[in-house]
RNA sequence: GGGGAAGUCGCAUAGUGGCAAUUGCAACAGACUGUAAAUCUGUCCUCUUCGGAGUUCAGUGGUUCGAGUCCACUCUUCCCCA
């Protein structure tokens, strides 16, 4: 796997590059859509091919250890050839479950005792078996094993944390080198930079990962609570660290003017439920901001969703129409929801690109950013 | 014609002397950021300065300190027998 980077904006940090990796090339900047279990959750791949052309999408390493299991994966050739997706994945590494799953986890030096959400049972992850269950379930990119710290965290247990993802994240490099892909094509290894809001933190933790010579770089523990300010602030810190010849993925995030505003300052990958999420609960993106489409103004709206869209969905289908079947709880609304969303996210980081490459990437995202955070 | 049962805030329900009144659905809003989420939260008689205030349980009248609840009559609906 490596990584070109085709233009630099000159009044900004943002870039655009081409992440090449055996399943294909990725255009940066770029949205992978959230594929927790093997499935993006109501999306076909045919729509993820054609309708939204995602061209990686993601999966956890929590769940699908859990559900379908190793064994299953392994059998079946690994998570491409389980799920049909030919294009590049990415595997999280259960470091968000640390952070979302704090109930059902007891974090010690060794690793992360959790207890399953699906039968309660007890399982041990260490960085170790993580790089083990992501070689198995075969991503293009794997994560390191890291604590996705709260946003709220106080300065010590911040440090503490971070200490302990970085030592882990030398476990992790260590495993990863001394064991092979499964399935004939390259894996390379991200590490994260945590240290919560705080900056001395943050610079300590970018240089610590910086020094790893990685393929690319993760910015961790963002969008957990923090005031968005805060977040871009942590972003400019880190990435004044971090190689520039390298991708930096910013994980988690996140709104559409999040993904812009951290372009801007030098992100290349991102991921995030909310398209998903948010579209199976109704929410729309749209360039004119969002849309609540169970509200009693779309009733009788009978324009196209997006007329402009890649998707055919937006194109044949109504707001009133759309409404109608989230009333009805018709399975179809979910599905058009979070295809318009996913497409929509695409589209947004395509003319990112686009504007970086034509250099009015700063007055484009600065005309778009107050559109989008309106509500229509 | 005779006998029986029942009418509660859109619908359906709870309530057997202290009640602006239970619960579900519907409706109307809001939240959601490396997915334990097709989930969760709020409002849902009227007004409100969010402290409260005012009118309610088919209708009318009565008993009672106090009635959705007890009594009388009226109206309406359903069931059974002719």
């Amino acid at each position: 796997m490596n990584f070109t980077l085709t233009a630099s904006d000159r009044c900004s940090n943002a870039r655009a590059g081409v992440l090449h990796t055996d399943h294909g090339d990725i255009p940066t900047p770029i949205f992978m859509p959230v594929g927790t279990q093997g499935s993006v959750k109501a999306v076909h791949q045919r729509e993820l091919r054609q309708d939204i052309d995602a061209k990686i999408i993601l999966g956890n390493t929590y769940h699908l250890y859990l559900r379908p299991g190793l064994d299953i994966l392994r059998a079946a050739g690994g998570l491409h050839k389980f799920n049909g997706w030919e294009r590049p994945l990415l595997t999280d590494s259960g470091g968000f479950q640390v952070f979302s799953l704090a109930d059902n986890r007891k974090i010690k030096e060794e690793g992360c005792t959790f207890r399953s959400h699906i039968d309660g049972s007890k399982h041990l992850f260490t960085p170790e078996n993580v790089m083990d269950i992501q070689r198995v379930i075969g991503a293009d990119i794997i994560m390191a094993f890291d604590e996705c710290c709260p946003g709220d965290a106080d300065y010590n247990y911040a440090k503490q944390s971070m200490e302990r993802t970085h030592r882990w994240l030398d476990r992790c490099v260590k495993r990863f080198g001394e064991t092979e892909p499964l399935y004939g094509y390259d894996q390379a290894l991200f590490p994260i930079v945590q240290g919560c809001q705080y900056r001395d933190l943050r610079r300590k933790s970018a240089e610590y990962i910086a020094s790893k010579e990685a393929l690319g770089y993760a910015i961790g523990g963002l969008a957990v609570g923090e005031p968005t300010e805060v977040m871009y602030e942590m972003i400019e810190i880190v990435n004044a660290i971090l190689p520039t010849d390298h991708p930096r993925y910013l994980m988690g995030v996140g709104t559409p003017a999040n993904l812009l505003e951290a372009i801007e300052r030098g992100v290349d990958m991102f991921d995030c439920v909310m398209p998903t999420r948010n579209g199976r609960n109704g929410l729309l993106f749209t360039m004119n901001g969002t849309v609540n489409i169970k509200n009693k103004k779309w009733e009788t709206c009978f324009e196209p969703i997006d007329p402009e869209s890649t998707a055919e969905c937006d194109r044949v289908y109504t707001f009133a129409y759309l409404h109608h079947l989230i009333h009805a709880e018709e399975i179809l609304g979910l599905q058009i929801c979070s295809i318009h969303n996913l497409a929509f996210y695409l589209r947004l980081v395509r003319e990112a690109r686009q504007h970086i490459l034509e250099g009015d990437f700063v007055s484009w995202k600065n005309a778009l950013v107050p559109m989008l955070s309106r509500r229509v």
